[in-house]
DNA sequence: TGTTTGACCACGG
DNA sequence: GCCGTGGCCAAAC
């Protein structure tokens, strides 16, 4: 994968949280020590149209899954999430600092 | 070319 | 613990 782009690395990072795990765009922003949480989410807007990026799996650092507008149906986003084994009340995810998933200590399976 | 706007976050009051 | 604010940087207009 080319890094010329900023937004390959976004991707890169979101195709490495494994299935029933999340984490935030904050983390991934920190973790790529480049550009911010703002563009982390603009770089997944960007992404909605490819469906092999796991983006449900990118949430604000509340928990909440803020970015469930940008599915269709916005319900997609947690129905993905619940598949895979992560409780989803009220559009935030239960548990969700043991289910967070650290991408800074997966940074070299890149 | 300047302004506004994001799937955000840390910080100060 | 809830606001307002500033910073981040690329796109759209």
């Amino acid at each position: 994968m080319g890094n010329e782009h900023y937004f390959d690395w976004v991707y890169a990072i979101t195709r490495r949280i494994p299935p029933g795990r999340v984490t935030t765009y904050g983390a991934i922003a920190d973790s790529l020590a480049l550009g911010s949480a703002r563009m982390v989410g603009w770089a997944l807007n960007k992404c909605a149209p490819f469906d092999d990026i796991p983006a449900h799996r990118v949430i604000n650092r509340k928990g909440e899954l803020s970015g469930r507008h940008h599915f269709a149906p916005p319900t997609r986003m947690q129905e993905l999430l619940e598949q895979e084994g992560v409780k989803v009340v009220d559009n935030r995810v239960v548990d969700f600092d043991r289910l967070f998933w650290h991408p800074a200590e997966h940074l070299e399976d890149l």
